[in-house]
DNA sequence: GGGGCGAGTCGAAGCGCTTCGACTCGCCCC
DNA sequence: GGGGCGAGTCGAAGCGCTTCGACTCGCCCC
């Protein structure tokens, strides 16, 4: 390993010197700049991690908590890690991969060991156990999701009670009054997941305002779920003309089933889903759908992070609008 | 920060007694290792990454380079993540998660900042420009996946050559002349994953063995593409009574189509996937599936490293058996 | 009863950086 | 012409650990 000692050496300078090229706290000289910069070249120097972190107390490091569960989103899971990642990377850091089941302990860990300078958690519930120590912990954090109590946190999350709202104003704005909603898998709603309950507050509340019928079945991932649950919708609801879809899994066996049941899409039935556009692109009919902007959720919570390594100690919540995009799935309602 | 100096004052003994406590590489009496951990405790310390990174030339920490894109495995990728970071925990270590857009550029980096002590790389190319860098490096690597050359090199894979024999072998055990496989995107191929052609291999080689006819064609995502290519198969070879599914997104608009277009599962047409399990059984039939194991694929990795960091520098290839399971998906041909 | 040995503990050095204070030197200004 | 100032550079201290060598002490053995 070549050492900052041995750049100094080779281009004839001190080693304080090239601690200030790489870092330009100090000026230098454009002789002395380049000679050392044709120093750390030549060597192939690349700084050492640690000594920089004990040194600087600064890692350069951001944690990110992923979920450890792959029963919901997974795609959208998988581009936030992506674009945070990435983003990170942009603004000089790197990611530490934390999963959940580790918990408030993996919060403590990282705080404490000074790995990380700060954090990023996914998969947020409603009260979530985690959130007491990054109310107090002096590392920033970045939530992507939204607990009940955002006082003393900083949020990033799609403004899921709006989407609900937007997905049966749009259904009612067809004309239709009675509407179902395939959600989650039933163990996120008992895990109390912000994104759920929250689209289903925004589906709710403006079913209310519109005088529309709402019935909500939370569904396991895959076809046999689906089936059952359409059935029981039906059962329960013969008059149902509008379904908003949100669950990744049950997209593509909903249209099926609804299409081996000679219901029509969107003639005699409409669907609108909340999903990433490449689902709703991907998908047998092309859906109408609020998409999910899962990149720029990630790029958004690292752009907050950023900004508070950087000073920046203002908490607040970042709601991302919901955008609709009508596509082939929705239609005015029959008769 | 409470640092080890603090903890050894509050214990009453020196510091470098208290990091013999916390490595255990000499011996404590009973009595001292008992009041320093109650200190630790009551303190609340955690040991400083950088200060023993710096001092011991270890980070604890694995890199993992996942693949950027996400035209392909998206829930296979997630899951060999999770268990990556799941088992390194367990063997103490921490993951760092770089994406395979910073290319050989990051393995250098990591590798000369002592970022992490070694790393595991996905989505390997045949001949992937990581390699060379890999071979030279003083720190170990394992790839999960296999190029073509493997000299010099530790990889873990599902043995995707004897996977595509397997399949074959099934279909024409049950009678199947006229096989067609849905395959990856077309970028899939064009870029050399390792994976994609050596399932190929053990298609057509199998194929030539048993005297049965293979056509193979590349998929993109989505309902559109499947429709697109199902209709090139069956107007090439009308025969075609089998099929092998290589591409996740494919799966359930397969489904959907050939019960579209009246022919029935297994009756008419056999299909068999190759995915992970929780795809096979989610779909609308039951699907005969060869299993990717990627928690069994991210644990081996992560075993081998572990090994080769405690000193095993064996460079060797450990191939994953195949494992067909027999479901509703496939039967005899008809006729 | 003295020598040897292992268990248990300590002190100091060193890992490779960053950062602070101090120094030199040339220029500009009154 | 002397004082002040900013640009440019250096040396030393310090970040919080690990690890090596050395020391003490009690026990066991011949």
């Amino acid at each position: 390993m070549v050492t900052l000692a041995e750049v100094a050496e080779h281009a004839g300078v001190s080693a304080s010197t090239v601690s200030y090229v790489l870092s330009g706290k100090r000026s230098i000289s454009t002789r002395t700049r380049e000679r050392v910069e044709r120093s750390i070249e030549q060597l192939g120097y690349h700084p050492n991690a640690g000594a920089r972190a004990l040194a600087s107390s600064r890692s350069n490091v951001i944690a990110l908590m992923m979920p450890l569960r792959t029963d919901m989103y997974v795609p959208v899971m998988m581009e936030i890690a992506i674009a945070v990642a990435t983003s990170a990377r942009a603004h000089g850091y790197d990611v530490l991969l934390l999963t959940g089941d580790e918990g408030p302990a993996a919060v403590r860990r990282v705080a404490g060991s000074g790995l990380a300078d700060a954090m990023i958690l996914m998969d947020v519930e409603l009260d979530d156990e985690r959130l007491p120590l990054l109310r107090d912990s002096a590392r920033p954090a970045v939530l992507i999701g939204l607990p009940s109590d955002t006082a003393g946190l900083t949020c990033v999350d799609l403004d899921f009670v709006a989407t609900g709202a937007l997905c049966v104003e749009h259904l009612a704005g067809l004309g239709h009054r009675d509407i179902a909603v395939i959600g989650e898998a039933p163990a996120v709603y008992e895990r109390h997941t912000g994104f759920a309950e929250r689209t289903l507050e925004g589906l709710r509340g403006r079913a209310r305002d519109l005088g529309v019928r709402l019935l909500h079945r939370p569904c396991d991932p895959g076809y046999g779920p689906t089936s059952a649950t359409l059935a029981r919708v039906f059962d329960e609801r013969p008059g149902t003309t509008g379904f908003v879809v949100q669950n990744e899994s049950a997209v593509e066996p909903l249209l099926g089933l609804l299409r081996q049941q000679g219901r029509a899409v969107p003639e005699d039935v409409s669907v609108i889903a909340v999903c990433p556009d490449q689902v709703a692109l991907q998908a047998s009919v092309r859906l109408t759908s609020v998409s999910i902007p899962a990149e720029e959720m990630g790029r958004r919570a690292v752009e907050r992070i950023v900004a508070k390594l950087a000073g920046d100690d203002a908490d607040d919540v970042t709601l991302i609008a919901p955008e609709l995009t009508v596509r082939a799935s929705t239609g005015n309602a029959p008769g």
